[in-house]
DNA sequence: GTCTATAGTGGGATAGAC
DNA sequence: GTCTATCCCACTATAGAC
């Protein structure tokens, strides 16, 4: 039971064919980056030519955004694990936050660059992630603030923007710190 | 006095020519952004072939370095002054960050996208720009965790990434809130 | 649903004449 | 220092046969 049918079941309404570019192009973002991830190579990696590709989506977009889908709510599920397990605390949060994007720079990368197309996403999809932090922070405000703390600290992990010598796990836990102290 | 000396004089160690080129290329990029910038066009907006180009600079990237040497500069001094202006505090700092990105974002971006190629970069020039906000938040971690907080403001609030009912000011004053209450 | 062929666009950079 | 000509690369996407 792998949840096909013939040649076009489907899981979660997608066909066989389709889940597996799905998977490649995965592949070749987190092993390759944004650059690599072209219709030519995602072609090569499925086994069939470019042009077939458009026979399962209408552009790359439509491709690039099922991963976003898929990692913003793999992101959420991970936030809520993490803060059953070691309690919803702000130091969860960033570290999880962290251990996140540094698994997956590119993803992460591909997640959080440029305007979040949200008529597109699936509704929820967006909260769901944002409500684990509104649980250590309940402060809108507050909460954002340190949201662009996190998203702030991974790019310039993430972009070797720190200089050599700098403490970046020091850096992760004064921030913290400060958003601690001031939610109190 | 333009500081040119005939066709081929020298400011700050460049030719008139080469000092055009630059110009060109910092109106294209807040024009047009980072894609907007190719050899191509820059060689159009100076009234040259883009071949050309290459008599004055040895490729792209050295182009893009010279701006990113010459911003670094222009930041510090518009801390310096208005550290001078409005006293150096927290909230100085991130109202100068944040309206020094809002006016430039392309070259924002530029000088903050990717590694910092710090063997190339004139020494101390990121050392005059980061010694601004160590005036106001002394410990080297605390002082990079706001950076990240500032930086991390900046390319969500560019990037368009808030919802649009959050109240960006207010996050941006909730962060600065929040690393004053830890410096003291 | 796959293919071949190709359109259309754009990019960085070099060779060699003047 | 400028030009023309050109290379070589890569990309997204479409047309139409099978």
């Amino acid at each position: 039971m792998t949840g096909t049918v013939g040649t076009s079941g489907t899981v979660a309404g997608r066909t066989a064919r389709a889940a597996s570019i799905v998977a490649a192009a995965l592949e070749i973002l987190e092993t390759e980056g944004r650059e690599g991830l072209t219709m030519r190579r995602l072609a090569e990696a499925v086994g069939i030519r470019a042009p077939s590709l458009y026979k399962h989506f209408p552009d790359k977009a439509a491709v690039e955004l099922i991963l976003i889908e898929q990692w913003f709510t793999e992101a959420a599920i991970a936030f809520e694990q993490a803060f059953a397990r070691d309690g919803a605390t702000l130091a969860t949060f960033v570290t999880t936050y962290r251990a996140f994007a540094l698994a997956h720079p590119h993803l992460y990368r591909l997640m959080t660059a440029g305007p979040l197309p949200r008529h597109l996403l699936t509704p929820g999809v967006e909260e769901r992630a944002a409500a684990q932090l509104l649980k250590v922070l309940p402060d809108p405000d507050m909460a954002r603030a340190a949201f662009a703390f996190a998203h702030g600290m991974t790019m310039l992990e993430l972009d070797g923007r720190f200089p050599p010598d700098a403490d970046v796990d020091a850096a992760w836990q004064a921030g913290a710190q400060a958003f601690r102290l001031a939610s109190r």
